[in-house]
RNA sequence: GCUGUUGUAGCUCAGCGGUAGAGCACUCCCUUGGUAAGGGAGAGGUCCAGGGUUCGAUUCCCUGCAACAGCACCA
């Protein structure tokens, strides 16, 4: 005797079990026709799923968002079977939904190619219009492998002999085709619609694991309509114009050759960009009361064998020497990070209590071999430069610490456009330094820190630094990957390894806690995503050029130079554009090159002594004497943190 | 690093077993034009590198390098 609740509240009572199928019919056809599938007390379920206890019931139709993922996922079945019936042989392994869409990937001698897709794509319409019902059956551990084995599906033999006692096996079938499957499923395939693609095909190890096969993983989108699915595609494209590669090569900011394979070829314009971003961060640390240094770029391998680098990441460093006979032995390693070198001015003279929290910053140029296959852009690459800081502190000031760099870095993000991150908790690797002792007390301070700082994260498991857990700031660039650029860890090892030492209160000799943090990251990967934040269009106070000053005609020439000359003394980076072309013309120039400001100077304003004030790439313009406009331009071009009445000046 | 794709002018790309083409950019000339591309002429390429097949290779094959997509990695 089932009573049924729905969302409204309303109870409705059944003689005895029912299907969700049931259910639905007996609210109304109109649900009947709509239901794909229903959350039975909190768990999505198949419709044909019967229901023998009291339960509240919602029903998942098209408009809900779970629809999207049946709908993905359920493709990502089709895919399997179309292509199974057009490449026969080839095995099936596992095929989820993701953002956006789905992938499957599968096990194949010969691995898929592009041309392949419009087969694919035909033959999953087919199977679509065939509209087979997905049906559930629950199955022994054993009668599942021999199915499989039968079907010579050895992935899906090791799946099935993975999984835990306790899990009951399920199988899913739409007409002659088979899959071990979790479910939920909809109703037949006709419920995918057609509102699908796929998009690409790349290779993906089995579970992950280097050591194993590589599968051929088709990716694709599935949305509930066609003008969702092209509104996505449109998206992707428009996305596609924000790729800070693209933008740095329109913007003339930076490039990469082969000859540096991995670092960043600054041009005058993206190191105009890059040197705005450092003088901003500089006068926020000297505010946050850092104190910057400097280190060497080259450091004796001895060092990094005592701080556990050369043990853990040797692989990954750049190592040099010198033909010098005497010095044939020596090897040292371009830095890949600095802790180890800031421990080393720590460790300069007795330190004491009374110094702690110690702030020790420095814009750190690092090299890390990263593999090839690694490197994007100026997102990832071999030679980058960390806004690193390690604030030396007793174990009592963990908290303190944390909450203040929250506080700076959130006050960053903001001014530079991001209000919206994420943050990650990333906890002990298998892979470490340190005793399970220590481990517990570091992540114990760092989560108390984060409900103190009123931080929310979404834990990591196991992705923590070998020497201390750590929290990630992770920020999206524009085709939505998300980089780790903030960080913040905490690290009771280094300090022991490097036998940094402070006089402490009762004046014994103590260690001091390191916190390693970065705000950036890296200028590198940071200015990447900055690029792509804004399209390139950025906020006055950090365009690379600010104001294009441009003429109309040759007799104005001596004014605007009079102009661009007043506004770059009033510390505004201007260029002039006195190039015998059409206004037209030169509006549509600055406008692709994302100049935020044209000053236009035509015969009239060099007569009065005027500028126009053009927002590109807007079409409304004022006309302004000199000195109000290079008053106005000043003004605005303020840097965020040097407001007058920024609150944050005031905090600071 | 692994799988796949790609590499032709500064940029975006077409092309092809018989030593190269477009648009934009560049240079020069005409034009001095008032707000989203004025007109004309010219110059510019070891077709990524090295090997192989071939009478002949930018084109086909192999190797390397790099980039791109994904996976793995990320102190």
């Amino acid at each position: 005797m089932p009573a049924i609740t729905l969302p409204d509240g309303s109870l409705r009572q059944f003689p005895g079990a029912v299907t969700g199928t049931d259910v639905a019919a007996s609210i109304g056809p109109g649900l009947a026709k709509a239901a794909l599938a229903m959350e039975v007390n909190g768990r999505l379920k198949d419709l044909s799923e019967p229901i023998a206890e009291d339960s509240s019931v919602r029903f998942i139709t098209r408009r809900d968002p779970e629809a999207l993922e049946l709908i993905r996922h359920d493709t990502a079945h089709v895919l399997a079977e179309a292509v199974q019936e057009l490449f026969p042989g080839t095995q099936v392994t596992i095929g989820p939904s993701i953002e956006n869409g789905f992938y499957y990937d599968f096990y194949r001698n010969e691995p898929f190619a592009t041309a392949d897709f419009a087969a694919i794509e035909a033959k999953m319409r087919e199977i679509v219009a065939r509209g087979a019902a997905f049906k559930r059956s629950v199955v022994s551990r054993a009668d599942a492998v021999a199915l499989f084995e039968k079907k010579g599906e050895r992935f899906k033999v090791e799946l099935i002999r993975d999984l835990p006692e306790s899990e009951t096996i399920s199988l899913y079938s739409q007409g002659d085709w088979i899959d071990l499957c979790r479910g939920p499923h909809m109703r037949s395939t006709a419920d995918i619609g057609n509102a699908f693609k796929l998009t690409k095909v790349a290779g993906a190890y089995w579970r992950g694991k280097p050591e194993n096969p590589m599968l051929s993983r088709i990716y694709g989108t599935a949305w509930r309509d066609q003008k969702e699915l092209d509104a996505h595609l449109t998206m992707i494209e428009e996305a596609e114009k924000r790729d800070h590669r693209r933008i740095g090569k329109e913007m003339n900011l930076f490039h990469l050759q082969e000859e540096a394979t991995g670092s960043v070829f600054w041009h005058p314009k993206g190191w105009k960009l890059y040197r705005v971003l450092e003088d901003y961060m500089r006068r926020r640390l000297d505010a946050g009361e850092y104190q910057e240094v400097k280190t060497p770029q080259l450091v004796d391998r001895r060092l990094w064998e005592q701080s556990g680098h050369w043990e853990k990441f040797r692989h990954a460093m750049f190592l040099a020497n010198v033909e010098d006979k005497d010095e044939a032995d020596r090897v040292y390693a371009l830095k890949p990070m600095n802790c180890p070198c800031h421990v080393q001015i720590f460790n300069q003279g007795l330190r004491s209590y009374r110094e702690l929290p110690l702030r020790m910053a420095e814009f750190g140029a690092c090299h890390r071999f990263e593999p090839s296959g690694a490197l994007h852009g100026i997102m990832r690459v071999r030679a980058f430069t960390q806004d690193d800081a390690h604030i030396f502190c007793e174990e009592h000031q963990i908290a303190a610490e944390t909450v203040r760099f929250v506080a700076l870095l959130t006050a960053i993000y903001s001014d530079l456009g991001f209000s919206d991150f994420r943050v990650k908790f990333s906890d002990r690797p298998e892979v470490r330094a340190g005793d399970d002792a220590t481990w517990d007390r570091a992540e114990g301070a760092l989560k108390e820190a984060c409900s103190i700082a009123g931080v929310d994260f979404e834990l990591n498991p196991g992705e923590g630094a070998f020497y201390g857990p750590k929290l990630e700031f992770v920020l999206r660039d524009a085709i939505g990957r998300d980089w780790q650029c903030g960080t913040l860890q905490v690290d009771f090892v280094m300090p022991e390894r490097l036998d940094a030492l402070y006089v402490a209160e009762d004046g014994t000799r103590k260690r001091p806690v390191m916190l390693h943090r970065a705000i950036l990251g890296s200028f590198e990967r940071f200015l990447g995503i900055l690029i792509e934040q804004h399209a390139g269009r950025f906020p006055l106070w950090l365009a690379p050029v600010q104001v294009v000053v441009a003429t109309i005609v040759d007799d104005a020439i001596p004014h605007a130079k009079a102009v661009a000359e007043a506004l770059r003394r009033a510390g505004l980076r201007v260029e002039l554009d006195l190039r015998n072309e059409k206004i037209n013309r030169k509006v549509v120039d600055h406008i692709e090159m994302r100049i935020p400001v044209l000053a236009i100077i035509g015969r009239r304003e060099a007569e009065l002594g005027q500028v126009v004030l053009r927002r590109l790439p807007g079409r409304e313009q004022e006309v302004l004497s000199l000195s109000d406009a290079v008053e106005r331009l000043a003004n605005e071009a303020v840097p965020p943190d040097m407001l007058p009445l920024s609150s944050d000046a005031v905090a600071a």
